[in-house]
DNA sequence: TGAGTCACG
DNA sequence: ACGTACGTGACTCAA
């Protein structure tokens, strides 16, 4: 191969991105950016790009694009390309990008007003025909493009998504069709294009076209001769459709002489730019092209200064500007060790490992979850008061899609990070690395932490939400903190007797199984459960999953009547899931102090709510009395206090009745109706309370949950086991009675199409990149979550609200009660019986005035000697 | 590690 | 026709 060899790539970028799309389009939901943009097309776009550029190995390279509907050939008839559908929106807003990423490659892009891509690709082609180029190389998804090919030219056509490529020459135009490429263009002349609307000569396929060109050379030799031919049909339609024929061969003919003011010079392809390249990767969340494109530079990791303290901490070392930053090797604060520590700002980086300063340290007020930061200080009996800024609440709140690590914020604003694992291993091999590297690896995390507090910020201000940083998550971090720190009092004692008895129970329910069964078997494998009912006993499958026969609750109850086994299997397993989460499984957390410390997950849940790990203590069962029982042994901090429960009644009723505006669903709950009676009422045209029935007040209560999930009928019928018309019924009777919650719906849908997101009554964000999907249950599911998720989070972001304002009137008041737990609209106190009364009416006095909406909060209370007792 | 199941709001 | 209620976490089994 000589350097010297001149070679021109050209791709029709529209036909290619539209390949492209659709190549992954059953993956797009695994094709998602942090901005939540879809990316299967500028993928496959770039894969195809790639495969290209190494098979074709291009001096000069063009994209071209179609510039818009209109073109000449609209021009000379309308219909041209009619009829076409809609493209889809996650195409459509893919395309932009596409453009950037080759710029980003070095590779010129261009598009012409009034011409499609096509015309720029011919045209540039026969110009580098001339002026000596040695081969030309057009790659398109669309077949009428072969009529480039020359001796020089070869257009590669894409087959099955843009993988793989069918190429064309002259000879295998040939040796495929027997026709040469001007004879090609007769035949589409002749056929006419269904995608393309060209009309072509009624009754004129592939078969007929191909042989009237083989006979008579060409569309002009075909109308030469058409007098000649014998009476038929296809005369007839050949005479009728002359005119027809001729404007569609002039559709179907490639401009090879288009106005364009893009010389061959100025495709020279130089290669990529690293910088842009990167970024774009980034952007799109291209992590594995990101790795490739890194290790083939083999760039030098940039290296950071930092200053290792190991001893004296001095107050010239502080300031509130930097940020303050605690490492720890696992998730759990609550046990694991600090393994080092960081602070610093631009101008200086410290680093320590020497635990014993930390009492010196003047806390700056910038960190990294601060909860985790305070528990750990906690531990070693230092006070980390309330800072001003927490990077990792900041991200969530900006996007709750993605993780909340500071290397996800660094990908995210484009600064370099290695992931956590890299440094420290993972599983058995996690272990804290040599000084060296862990001084290294918590310096660049301070880095990166002080260069996105401004980006970040930035964003909150672009969506409105720094109070809600400011004003909630922050102050309820330091909340959490004292609440995770405080604990809660749990009896080993009064759970391992429950346990003794629960295992008595299970013996006698194991033994029984296996005598009607007829066999031992693991009753706690559904597989093997399986087997047993619906094989070796032959009861009817009523319901299957992914891998089997299902056996979950409503399946095994339905088969309750039609054998005894089943009934033990539902008792067995109630008693089983109650000893091994409930009893094994919370014995195993209550630490040396006598108490169950839960982690309450600030960054995680797409609504807002918190969630609770390592126990979760959100879930400790209380619907039926077997596991009820576990709630005897939660119990308060000692013998001269109670455990005081308030939950907001029908929160998240209350809060739909407020942002939907609804006058009958507001003056309900201002009247102080029972809100599933007046449902009813009105649903069901029943005059008179009493005269609801307790199964109307069921089925209102199942109604009125549905629409707070994003009611469909298959969903209500399911959940009341009526027939998928009853329960359509019902939810067009609601919607009538109740027409501002049906236009809430619409126009919470409505809206999150047109943005791409939904928010709460505090301006917390929820992205839906799906809202807007061909695939009707992925945009379905978007749809329900839009009108679920400002209902949920505003219901979350008042429960916190409610916490903070509690949390400053203990502190005020200095009272001795203390807030131990919250189970999303119920908080638990420890209250000291002195102050009983008085926190009776604080409680709920601050939980119901947390906000003032259209309808009023209101709140029960109940208190006991245990948590069983609260209720 | 993923699927199935089931505990909670 | 499509195939579902919204949000979580822990345990067990079976690869």
């Amino acid at each position: 191969m000589t350097t010297t060899e001149k070679k021109l790539l050209l791709i029709d970028g529209s036909s290619i991105a539209f390949r492209a799309f659709f190549a992954l389009y059953t993956q797009i939901d695994r094709f998602v950016a942090p901005s939540g943009l879809h990316t299967n097309a500028i993928f496959a776009f770039h894969t195809m790009l790639g495969n290209v550029l190494e098979a074709v190995q291009p001096t000069h390279v063009l994209v071209a694009f179609d510039a818009g509907k209109t073109t000449f050939r609209t021009e000379m008839y309308a219909e041209y390309k009619g009829g076409r559908a809609k493209t889809p929106d996650e195409f459509r807003e893919q395309m932009p990008f596409i453009k950037e990423m080759l710029e980003a490659q070095g590779i010129r892009h261009y598009e012409l007003v009034n011409y499609e891509a096509d015309d720029i690709i011919g045209t540039l082609a026969t110009q580098a025909e001339k002026s000596g180029f040695d081969k030309i190389t057009v790659v398109s998804g669309d077949r009428d493009l072969t009529q480039l090919t020359t001796e020089k030219t070869t257009v590669e056509i894409t087959i099955k998504g843009v993988a793989e490529l069918e190429t064309y020459t002259p000879a295998y135009l040939y040796e495929k069709l027997g026709l040469t490429t001007e004879q090609f263009i007769d035949l589409k002349a002749l056929m006419g294009d269904k995608s393309d609307n060209i009309p072509g000569v009624t009754k004129v396929g592939e078969k007929t076209g191909i042989k009237l060109l083989l006979e008579h050379g060409s569309l002009d030799g075909i109308y030469d001769h058409v007098d000649d031919m014998k009476t038929s049909k296809l005369k007839e339609n050949l005479i009728n459709d002359r005119e027809q024929a001729f404007l569609s061969r002039e559709l179907a003919t490639i401009d090879l002489d288009s106005p364009i003011e893009i010389s061959l010079a100025d495709t020279l392809y130089a290669g990529s730019d690293y910088d842009k390249l990167k970024a774009f990767y980034k952007e799109m969340g291209f992590h594995k092209f990101l790795e490739n494109l890194e290790g083939a530079t083999e760039k030098v990791v940039e290296a950071i200064e930092f200053k290792i303290v190991a001893e004296n901490l001095s107050d010239d070392m502080f300031h509130d500007d930097q940020f303050f930053y605690l490492e720890i090797l696992g998730e759990d604060y609550h046990r694991d060790n600090i393994i080092g520590f960081t602070w610093g700002d631009e101008k200086q980086i410290y680093v320590s490992k020497n635990v014993a300063l930390l009492s010196d340290v003047r806390f700056p007020k910038n960190t990294f979850d601060f909860k985790k930061n305070k528990v750990l200080l906690a531990r070693q009996g230092i006070n980390y008061p309330v800072v001003d800024f927490d990077s990792m609440l900041a991200k969530y709140l900006y996007s709750t899609i993605e993780n909340n690590k500071i290397s996800t914020i660094a990908d995210l604003f484009g600064f370099e990070l290695p992931d956590d694992e890299l440094i420290y291993g993972k599983g058995a091999k996690r272990a804290v690395p040599e000084d060296a590297i862990l001084f290294d690896h918590l310096a660049r995390k301070l880095d990166v932490l002080v260069k996105t507090k401004t980006p970040l910020l930035d964003k909150l201000r672009e969506n409105d939400q720094e109070d809600l940083l400011d004003r909630i998550e922050l102050p309820l971090a330091d909340v959490l903190a004292k609440m995770e720190i405080t604990g809660i009092k749990v009896s080993g004692g009064v759970l391992s007797e429950i346990g003794l008895e629960n295992e008595q129970v299970l013996k006698g329910l194991t033994e029984e199984i296996y005598e009607l069964a007829g066999e031992p078997f693991n009753i706690n494998s559904p597989k093997q459960l399986g087997v047993i009912l619906f094989e070796k006993m032959g009861l009817p499958v009523i319901k299957k999953t992914k891998t089997g026969y299902s056996t979950a609750v409503d399946v095994l109850e339905q088969l309750a009547p039609q054998a005894p086994i089943v009934d033990k299997i539902l008792k067995y397993r109630q008693i089983s899931k109650i000893q091994s989460t409930y009893v094994t499984g919370l014995l195993g957390e209550i630490m040396s102090d006598g108490k169950i410390h839960t982690r309450y997950v600030q960054d995680l849940t797409q609504t807002g709510r918190l969630s609770s790990v390592q126990p979760n203590l959100q879930n400790i069962p209380v619907r039926l009395p077997e596991g009820r029982k576990i709630r005897k042994a939660f119990l308060p901090e000692n013998e001269d206090s109670v455990l005081l429960s308030s939950d907001y009644s029908q929160i998240e009723l209350r809060v739909l009745a407020h942002i939907s505006g609804d006058e009958h669903l507001i003056s309900a709950f201002n009247e102080g109706a029972d809100i599933h009676t007046s449902t009813a009422m009105r649903v069901f045209g029943i005059d008179k309370p009493e005269d609801v029935t307790a199964n109307d007040r069921r089925n209102a209560k199942a109604v009125n949950f549905g629409v707070v999930y994003g009611i469909s009928d298959f969903g209500l019928s399911n959940n009341l086991g009526i027939s998928r018309k009853a329960a359509k019924t019902y939810i067009d009777t609601y919607f009538e009675r109740y027409p501002d919650i049906k236009k809430y719906m619409e126009d919470i849908v409505r809206s999150a199409k047109d943005t791409g997101f939904v928010e709460t009554l505090y301006h917390r964000r929820r992205n839906l990149p799906d809202i807007n999907a061909r695939n009707f249950s992925v945009r379905s599911f978007a749809e329900r979550t839009a009108i679920n998720s400002p209902i949920q989070g505003s219901a979350a972001d008042i429960l916190k609200v409610a916490m903070i304002n509690l949390d400053r009137a203990l502190i005020a008041g200095q009272y001795k009660s203390k807030m131990l737990l919250q189970v999303h609209d119920e908080i638990v106190l420890d209250v000291p019986n002195d102050e009983l009364a008085v926190m009776q009416t604080l409680v709920k006095k601050t939980m119901e005035e947390a906000i003032s909406l259209s309808v009023p909060l209101l709140v029960d209370e109940n208190n006991g000697k245990t948590w069983y007792d609260a209720k």
